[in-house]
DNA sequence: AGCACAGTTGACCATCTAGTCAATCAAGAA
DNA sequence: TTCTTGATTGACTAGATGGTCAACTGTGCT
């Protein structure tokens, strides 16, 4: 090859070697949100990912990269689906109880993800400290949001008072709380919590109490 | 010793294996949280708690075993602290907003718990889910809970539709997933998040929220 | 044709780790 | 004193695990 004229042309090799990395991708997904990043074997990853060990080393480094890689690949995933939902036409009581629902919903589709983050904020956060795209990602979430707020109670329906990092915090809480630890939930209330019906209720409740909060005066 | 009067009465022997119980429990309970289950080491939860490895062995079988009776612990040091508040004989509104507060406060005084939680969550509820024990352990708070509800309900201050199972989740949720993720939402948001006076800011938030879905018509 | 270099591979290893074994110690019942 | 029994200890191991080494392959530039 030796110093190609454009280094962004989709070779033949260029392609396998992108196939064998989402390849890796996915096997790491499944490894290390099953059993977190200690529980998690470079060997099994390889395996699952159907890809020679040493694959991983080579385009990741070490445990440490492939995970921190894996993150920032997810946290992208999660933004653009995110982003699908539009908010910024509609009613504002609307709009805030459809990104609570929405982003219930996407917990729900991607439950691998939270098991990540569950994960990494129990190591400390070593990765997503070291990575400055994260951050880039979420800032039009929190423009979007304060737009929303603003015309909120510009028309009077909202408080004037809310802040919207506490407030995204707690609609993330509020869904994803309870997927995170829906094992030690079931074994302490002794219901089914993960049934469709159940997840639909409490997306309901989340979505009521986000507006409550939103309506009430202060 | 060949089968003793009193098998519960205190000898110098019982005494000294009580103790080591519990130094092996403060370090593996430091351990654990520190580094989840998978990451924990046996040979340091021996070394932190200053104690023969093999000594965790004869009281806990194995490391599941350990872990196990750590999670049983410390539900019920958490349970026993959260019996402390007095709910009954407040009117509603205050008596939920300190229930939100306080629980609030208890995880900022228990990181540790949260983490192991947290942990336990990550590997399927596999210990948990062998312990019959706690979920009696959380059968008077849900009691509580249903009288202050009613009680709020019945003097026109509360909405009548709230499920107290949801609600507690929801209380634990918007207080315990800040803390949980509070690397994460760091790096995401660019802000610190544990400082006493953010944390303060947060359980008042937290309580806002509450209380609003309660008062609310819905 | 020849060559450089990313991609790919199997073999290998130093170290770590949960768990085991067999022996020793000492409290206290008889 | 003797003897049982739980507490305690050091030495050991089988297997796993993250990571390395050196070699090979084939694309595509010159």
């Amino acid at each position: 090859m030796a110093t190609p004229k454009n280094p962004e042309a989709p070779t033949v090799r260029r392609e396998s070697s992108l196939r064998t990395r989402e390849m890796i991708l996915k096997g790491a997904m499944q490894e290390f949100s099953e059993r977190g990043f200690d529980g998690a074997r470079i060997d099994k990853i390889a395996l699952r990912a159907g890809v020679n060990k040493n694959l991983l080393y080579h385009h990741y480094v070490n445990k440490d990269g492939l995970f921190s890689a894996l993150l920032e690949h997810m946290y992208e995933k999660i933004r653009a689906r995110q982003r699908d939902l539009e908010l910024r036409e509609k009613d504002p009581v609307d709009a805030i109880r459809r990104l609570v629902v929405f982003t219930g919903k996407i917990w729900v589709q991607f439950p691998e993800f939270l098991r990540l983050l569950q994960s990494e904020n129990l190591s400390g956060g070593r990765h997503v400290a070291g990575s400055p795209k994260v951050p880039s990602l979420y800032e039009p979430l929190l423009v979007t949001l304060k737009d929303v707020l603003e015309r909120g109670s510009q028309s009077g329906q909202f408080r004037r008072d809310a802040d919207p990092v506490d407030l995204y915090i707690s609609i993330s809480a509020l869904t994803a709380h309870y997927i995170n630890n829906h094992y030690t939930f079931e074994a302490i209330f002794g219901q089914a919590l993960m049934s469709p019906q159940r997840i639909r209720q409490r997306l309901e409740h989340a979505a009521d109490m986000v507006v409550a909060y939103l309506c009430a005066k202060p």
